[in-house]
DNA sequence: AGGGCGCCCTCAGCGCAAAT
DNA sequence: ATTTGCGCTGAGGGCGCCCT
């Protein structure tokens, strides 16, 4: 008998003895312990051969039934397999009640070879659901149970699951964390394991959580590692979001040409694609770009060819960026009575979809509204709610630039708010440097 | 003799589920 | 929500064998 087989020697013995409904010490003896027959079933190296044969002499298996029991065992597991690919399916068709009562029904032990797979399809599940603290307790799940078993060494089922804590982080506003995460995700990726896609999406994620952080430069450094393997990424959504993060990247730092260039090429592949989601999204970028070019008539074109979208979008996140964004281009026209309801139409779309970034943003276009109206009071309102969120989310550069409005709004009215406002700035200032020593101030 | 190594044991403590 | 009990595991250590 090989080494190579123990470990699945030790399999079929746990297997038959629960069966049986022993426990390890039914089946310990004098000549055996508890413990040492716990080794063997967890193919622990060092365990003597003896031992193992005694086990199974005592089990009444015969050595010549073993390579059928291990043939038997590996049909099993093949069948075993084909059923969670049964339920990714059935999780991409939006299946998500039929997907977990397959996993529930599968009943895997937790030291089943696919018990970490199958941990990180609920967590999916969950997620889809709602319910995103059992989300979170299903991936810390499949991260424990990956590790215990070497067969998940190369699956990389705790990158995916780190990678998917991320997403739970971000989706509860948390940025900071949801980049922690996506590093511990980079960290435990296999590079030639299954799953390659989450690499890319790895960079993705990360990416896109620094561009709400308002971290360009960061997020510049992670597009350009990736960029080069771009024709390597086969899912069409990534290679998409690639390309609107470097727009968006180029757009925030005042390279409008190169922005528009790659938004346009990206919108090329979203329509060829027929993807609704990015049609919308690379109109809204370019509604931006053509505002900041104050080409206006083009602009409100751009925004409304995206909001013709807005009835079949599945995902109602970027909504309220395009209505933000199209409040900036009233307020441009000096429209703004449509400018105060478009800004509107804003943070009720981030309310709904709890995105705090984006809140604050469309509370901060808000203020600038009423501040341009000389609505001092008003503005102040607006800034300092928006101040709040991002004070309480860490959104640190934005709240850099919402003490820098209240400053100027306070500066008029109240000497003791404003130098107040300059301390904190200052503060702010000062910690951002401290993290990345290349702090400006992008646009938005 | 004594150092290295392999095998197996004990024991503290963990995680889970049933009971309260 | 907390306690209790069970099954199991990992750490650490003892023992015996082999080699130098």
């Amino acid at each position: 008998m090989k080494t190579v087989e123990l470990q699945e020697i030790g399999e079929i013995i746990r297997k038959i003895r629960k069966q049986r409904g022993l426990r390890l010490e039914d089946l310990a003896d004098n000549n055996i312990s508890p413990a040492t027959i716990s080794n063997i079933e967890r193919g622990v190296p060092h365990v003597s051969m003896d031992k193992a044969l005694y086990l199974l002499d005592k089990l009444k298996i015969e050595t010549s039934q073993i390579p059928f029991l291990l043939m038997e065992e590996e049909n099993e597991l093949r069948n075993v397999e084909l059923e969670l690919e049964m339920v990714e399916s059935l999780w991409k068709l939006k299946q998500y009640d039929k997907a977990m009562d397959k996993i529930e029904h599968l009943n895997l032990e937790d030291n089943h070879p696919l018990a970490a797979t199958a941990a990180y399809l609920k967590g999916k599940c969950f997620v889809k659901k709602g319910n995103l603290k059992r989300a979170e307790r299903a991936y810390y799940n499949a991260i424990k149970l990956a590790n215990q078993h070497s067969s998940n060494n190369d699956k990389n089922i705790e990158a995916a699951s780190f990678c998917e804590l991320g997403i739970c982080a971000y989706m509860q506003n948390d940025l900071e964390g949801a980049i922690q995460f996506t590093n511990s995700a980079w960290g435990a990726f296999k590079d030639n394991g299954d799953r390659q896609y989450v690499r890319f999406v790895i960079y993705r994620n990360k990416a896109v959580y620094l561009d709400k952080l308002g971290d360009i430069h960061a997020g510049i450094r992670v597009i350009e590692e990736v960029w080069d393997s771009l024709h390597e990424v086969e899912e069409v959504e990534t290679q998409l979001t690639f390309y609107w993060l470097r727009a968006e990247f180029h757009r925030k730092t005042g390279g409008d040409n190169e922005a528009l260039k790659y938004a346009k090429q990206g919108l090329d592949l979203a329509v060829k694609n027929n993807h609704s989601k990015y049609i919308f999204d690379f109109w809204t970028m370019l509604g931006c770009i053509y505002t900041s070019q104050n080409e206006l008539d083009i602009a409100e074109s751009c925004f409304d060819t995206a909001l013709s979208a807005k009835d079949i979008l599945s995902d109602q996140r970027t909504l309220s960026t395009t209505f933000a964004k199209l409040g900036v281009l009233y307020v441009h026209q000096n429209k703004d009575s449509e400018a105060k309801e478009a800004i509107r139409q804003a943070i009720t779309c981030a309310e709904n979809q709890n995105d705090l970034s984006q809140l604050t943003y469309a509370l901060m276009v808000m203020g600038d509204l009423l501040k341009k109206n000389n609505e001092i009071r008003e503005a102040i309102e607006y800034y300092q709610r928006a101040l709040d969120f991002a004070q309480k989310h860490t959104l640190q550069r934005r709240e850099y630039k919402l003490l820098f409005k209240l400053a100027e709004c306070w500066h008029s009215l109240d000497e003791k708010e404003f130098q107040k406002c300059m301390l904190n700035m200052y503060q702010v200032k000062r910690l951002l440097k401290d993290k990345d020593g290349d702090f400006f101030d992008e646009m938005d």
